[in-house]
DNA sequence: AGGTAGGCGGTTTTT
DNA sequence: CCGCCTACCT
């Protein structure tokens, strides 16, 4: 291992012994480089079995570069089930020990949408008027999960949270995720707890068997999460943690930057500080120390820039009177500085900033990437055919039932589907199973029984191929035997005819997918939490995503959008009127400026369209907090930008890309 | 049962 | 502004 390219601290971390310790590493600072090092350290001085030591990660892509990292410098191929993220590693051990929670191994991993459905019938069963939109309890009943509060605990429950009957609704809502054999990401880590703390063997097993536990971005763990370490944890105590307490970003989520905080002192262990930056020039860390330190709950300290060959340049700062102006100028400025050697990324605050970015780079014709956009496996043509992969793979999968029973149509509508939803419940059978109970009994009518008998007849063709055929034949039997592609080829509407194309699309695009794995659960797993397609990602392309998903990534030069109050710090934010979320947007901003390594640009436009309307907002206070940057000089570039429109509006209207298109139509429309 | 027109509500951020 | 849901029609 080369540990002589480890600066003093690093090494320090990397070869320490044993016992905790906590290594606060800031922004740019080889903060991935420490950890990778470390596990190579554990095996190979300190002798440990690689399958011994948990690492354990944020992101599915932080965990694939510690194992590839690992990987190229041990030499050989590393597949330990203890790399990976809480939500991976955790769904592993709960699959091995599901009967302690009522549930089978089998179980289903359900996305927002799915959750969304579930509360929504869980609310309609309870009879609660929905005067609270189901999101609203979705959130509750995932916070509560976070703070490790059951189902059963009545009290703690009306003690965290104030909305109405959310007791019963959270108890109901449980006990249907038990009967169709499901799990949301919440219990994932919260049966696992559950498990290690009422199996005291199974305790015992695992935390004599775990050596050695690595977790990266420590400021980001929730108090589940940090318990659920700390009961695999023997007595030697040999926990590592890698963080910055300055790039906490997810406390809406639940994490706790006190688990950071005070963790010096829960363990009476040293903190190795890491300060030395090799990422950003001397400006953009001195923009980021000057934000950051109106931050009052930190740890503190300051980076300096230890790299020569990082060259220095201003940062750069342009206002605009609209989003659409602000979105061109980047376009043009990036497209003037384009070259394939050097990295570059867009980062907003929201979603919904992208899309007029999007527009512009596709009329200057850059080649660009959406990191962490729309879930492939999320969409609906995808979700659809699964559903019918899923139901064949678990009969109790209610939510699968619903969605496809009738889709394509089968003429089997409503009335029809409460007649089985009907005698599921009074005979305590899932959906499915309640509907083939039906047929066999002949219960239905005779008009009934042709239209479900095909339905039951394709699920158990399904069920009967499932290991026998490869995982890509069966997805094209699926995506033909079920009518669904007939369905999207033979849509009338000329609108959706288009729309449907793309479709089709990525139903092949399934297909590929599946042809990469051994078998359906495998599949399925991937599909439940990693939820993205491998595909090559464009070395050369420009990168657009928000700032949560840069977190870890840098580039030559980075556009931060949109600094404007209201959006970032967000309105959310604002509307809490505390400093406590005032301070984790500030620590956003923070992730942003140090994304850059030479180049940053900064820009806020004041008028933004949303909603359909105008509305006018005022800079980031976060650029008033940058001593380099002076709001007062910069004037809006309004005349330049009026010279913008009228160019586009009079170019040629003949062989115009699809972006150049969208925003002629746009600017049109909104000329008055 | 299926199709469609108009009303309404909704935007953080992610595993 | 867009997409979803409901009410009403075929």
């Amino acid at each position: 291992m080369d540990l002589h390219l480890l600066n003093k601290e690093q090494k320090i971390a990397v070869e320490h012994q044993k016992g905790p310790l906590l290594v606060l590493s800031g922004a740019g600072t080889g903060k991935t480089r420490v950890l990778t090092s470390r596990f190579v350290y554990i095996v190979k001085n300190l002798k440990f079995d690689f399958n011994r030591i948990i690492a354990v990660t944020f992101t599915n892509k932080a965990a694939n570069e510690i194992k590839e990292r690992v990987n190229k410098t041990l030499k050989h191929n590393i597949e330990s089930p203890w790399i990976g993220t809480f939500h991976s590693i955790f769904a592993k051990f709960l699959r091995k020990h599901a009967h302690h929670v009522s549930l089978k191994s089998n179980f289903n991993i359900l996305d927002s949408e799915d959750q969304k459905k579930l509360i929504k019938q869980v609310l309609e069963y309870c009879k609660i008027d929905k005067e609270v939109s189901e999101s609203i309890y979705l959130n509750d009943i995932q916070n509560l999960k976070d703070e490790k509060i059951f189902s059963h605990d009545k009290s703690k429950i009306l003690k965290y949270s104030s909305l109405e009957n959310i007791d019963e609704i959270y108890n109901v809502y449980q006990q249907r995720l038990i009967e169709i054999n499901a799990v949301d990401f919440g219990d994932i880590l919260l049966h696992s707890y559950f498990i290690l703390t009422n199996h005291k063997d199974i305790k015992e097993n695992h935390s004599n068997f775990i050596q050695h536990i690595l977790i990266d971005e420590f400021q980001d763990t929730n108090l589940l999460q940090y318990d659920l370490i700390k009961l695999l944890l023997n007595d030697n105590q040999n926990l590592f943690c890698v963080g910055d307490d300055d790039q906490s970003i997810y406390a809406w989520r639940g994490a706790k930057i006190e688990n950071i905080i005070n963790f010096p002192n829960e363990f009476n262990c040293e903190v190795v500080r890491l300060t030395k930056n090799y990422r950003s020039n001397n400006a953009i860390l001195e923009a980021a120390s000057s934000v950051i330190s109106n931050n009052k709950n930190r740890l503190g300290k300051n980076l300096e820039s230890f790299n020569n060959e990082i060259p220095e340049q201003k940062i750069n700062f342009k206002s605009f009177y609209s989003q659409e102006e602000e979105s061109l100028w980047v376009a043009d400025n990036i497209s003037r500085k384009y070259n394939d050697q050097e990295t570059f990324g867009i980062l907003v605050r929201l979603t919904a900033q992208m899309r007029s970015i999007e527009d512009k780079l596709i009329k200057y014709a850059l080649p660009y990437e959406i990191i962490g956009g729309p879930r492939f496996f999320e969409r609906k043509e995808i979700k659809d055919v699964l559903s019918y992969l899923k139901l064949a793979n678990s009969q109790s999968d209610d939510l699968s039932f619903e969605r496809i029973i009738n889709l394509p149509r089968r003429g089997i509508g409503e009335q029809s589907i409460k007649i089985v939803i009907d005698h599921s419940r009074s005979n305590n059978l899932s959906f499915f199973e309640s509907l083939k109970d039906l047929a066999q009994s002949n219960k239905l009518s005779p008009s009934l029984i042709s239209k479900t008998q095909p339905f039951i007849d394709l699920i158990n063709k399904i069920s009967d191929l499932i290991n026998k055929t490869s995982l890509e034949d069966l997805g094209i039997f699926v995506i033909e035997e079920s009518g669904y592609l007939k369905m999207l080829e033979n849509e009338k509407n000329k609108l959706k005819q288009i729309e449907n194309e793309s479709r089709i699309d990525n139903l092949k695009e399934l297909v590929n997918a599946l042809s990469e794995f051994e078998n359906l659960d495998e599949f399925l797993e991937h599909v439940g939490l990693v939820n993205e397609n491998q595909k090559k990602i464009h070395q050369n392309s420009i990168k657009l995503m928000t700032l949560h998903a840069a977190k870890g990534l840098e580039f030559d030069h980075v556009y931060l959008p949109g600094w404007e109050e209201g959006i970032f710090p967000s309105s959310r934010a604002l509307e809490q009127n505390s400093n406590k979320s005032l301070e984790e947007e500030r620590r956003l901003a923070y992730v942003g400026i140090t994304r850059a390594k030479y180049d940053l640009n900064l820009s806020y436009a004041s008028s933004r369209y949303t909603y359909g309307i105008n509305n006018y907002s005022l800079p980031s206070r976060f650029l008033s907090e940058i001593k380099s940057i002076n709001l007062e000089e910069t004037s809006y570039i309004k005349n330049q930008s009026d010279t913008n429109k009228s160019k586009l509006l009079s170019s040629d209207n003949t062989a115009l890309s699809p972006g150049k298109k969208r925003m002629i139509e746009f600017l049109n429309k909104h000329k008055k």
